[in-house]
DNA sequence: GCGCGCTGAATGGCGGTTCATTCAGGAGGC
DNA sequence: GCCTCCTGAATGAACCGCCATTCAGCGCGC
């Protein structure tokens, strides 16, 4: 009657506490008072305190996976596919806010000292938009020039950092709005775009003025 | 003889143990050992551990922001200044690596419980990527549809990201291509040229195929 | 001899972990 | 149906190691 159910109040309250407290000011007690449940309970399904944050870790993360992989087993397109997932992204972040805080913050701190913990799960993320980029490479929609690695990981931080804001400050703000305007200069850069005409003086407006390459109709999940 | 010395000493000796162990696992009596001071002598310069790490921070993002203030000082224009902020943070990481995965790491853990401490100089540091960005909008030189201070969060986290992962994993891996990088895509983005004929069948390939923005000469420091 | 900068052994308490104990519910004998 | 015996999940008070912090004293320069 509780087995897996209780992991899961442990598990909860954990991530509770944790993104309340950080992981360190978080005492085992409080996160077994929040679960309803014993402290000795605790050691039952997790071998210890830091267990329980590797945990968390791990199964957000496999959750996150499924779900992008989910969202993205339809499309083809590179450029749709790297759009749907900054949006899937944040809509998981605003989903459970405190999650996103704890693995944004967390996950962190923990991979300096948590060698041994394989980090995996996390390389697998980062694997789904490097390829999405590869992808879009090799059908010479994307720059050929850049490392889908490095892309890859440089756009998690960018999504990560906005995520963290929302999270922890400025919960009002519409995070909604946040992931357009994150694919759009991820695909069109900042820069306007009479790009080749670099130096030319602007002798005649062409109709380019305002032609971000974002409008592409994106409707429902 | 050694006020401020021994406060230098002491600071950067608890730069390295925290960067090896983090803050929590990191022992007062490790650092002065590693300072070549005794355990009280600390808590001579520094109110408390916690202390020495909030110095730690305000001590760097003061540095960090002299430095950016001074690198941009002569230039004018936006694109430019972009550029030479994300290449000059990529450079002040790779001086001090330790530093940047402290700052990089710690600071997240931080501002959640550190609420108190203020973290002014962090907003400072994202400022002066937003006054970039706002600053090119009015010159008609980045889209105006996006906001600066978002931008600049996500542009931080990107750099912030790379630099982790150099400062943790792959200290193999060059850095210094990292910022052209960078830039290139928060300029230009991902997407090769001929944005605005999207659904036009590659009729006639234009000679636009490979002219990223990016190719301005950027010399020395 | 005085004071200042420094020392490092001692302390106090904090909190993760343990484990002897409780108790609800299931199986089986009558 | 009812009582007894078991089982193992759950409990939570107590334990114990750890470490930040303190402070009584030491030496050195004046």
């Amino acid at each position: 009657m509780s087995q897996p159910d209780k992991r899961r109040k442990i598990l909860d309250a954990a991530v509770r506490v944790f993104a309340q407290n950080g992981f360190y000011n978080s005492k085992v007690s409080q996160i077994a008072r929040e679960a309803g449940v014993a402290d000795g309970t605790i050691y039952l399904y997790f071998k210890s305190k830091e267990d329980i944050l590797v945990q968390v870790f791990m199964d957000t993360m496999e959750q996150a996976l499924r779900i992008q992989e989910d969202a993205l087993a339809g499309l083809e397109c590179p450029v749709e596919r790297l759009r749907r997932f900054i949006r899937v992204h944040f809509e998981s972040v605003s989903q459970s806010p405190a999650l996103a805080e704890v693995i944004t913050v967390e996950l962190r701190q923990s991979s300096k000292f948590m060698r041994g913990t394989d980090m995996k799960p996390f390389g697998r993320y980062l694997g789904i938009i490097a390829r999405i980029v590869s992808d879009g490479q090799a059908r010479g929609l994307f720059s050929p020039t850049c490392q889908p690695r490095r892309v890859a990981r440089m756009l998690f931080g960018a999504v990560d950092e906005l995520a963290l804001e929302w999270a922890m400050d400025d919960r009002g703000t519409a995070l909604e709005d946040a992931w357009g305007e994150t694919a759009s200069i991820f695909l069109d850069g900042l820069l306007v775009r009479p790009s080749v005409a670099r130096d030319a003086a602007p002798t005649l407006s062409p109709n380019t003025t305002t032609t971000p390459a974002t409008p592409q109709k994106e409707d429902l999940a």
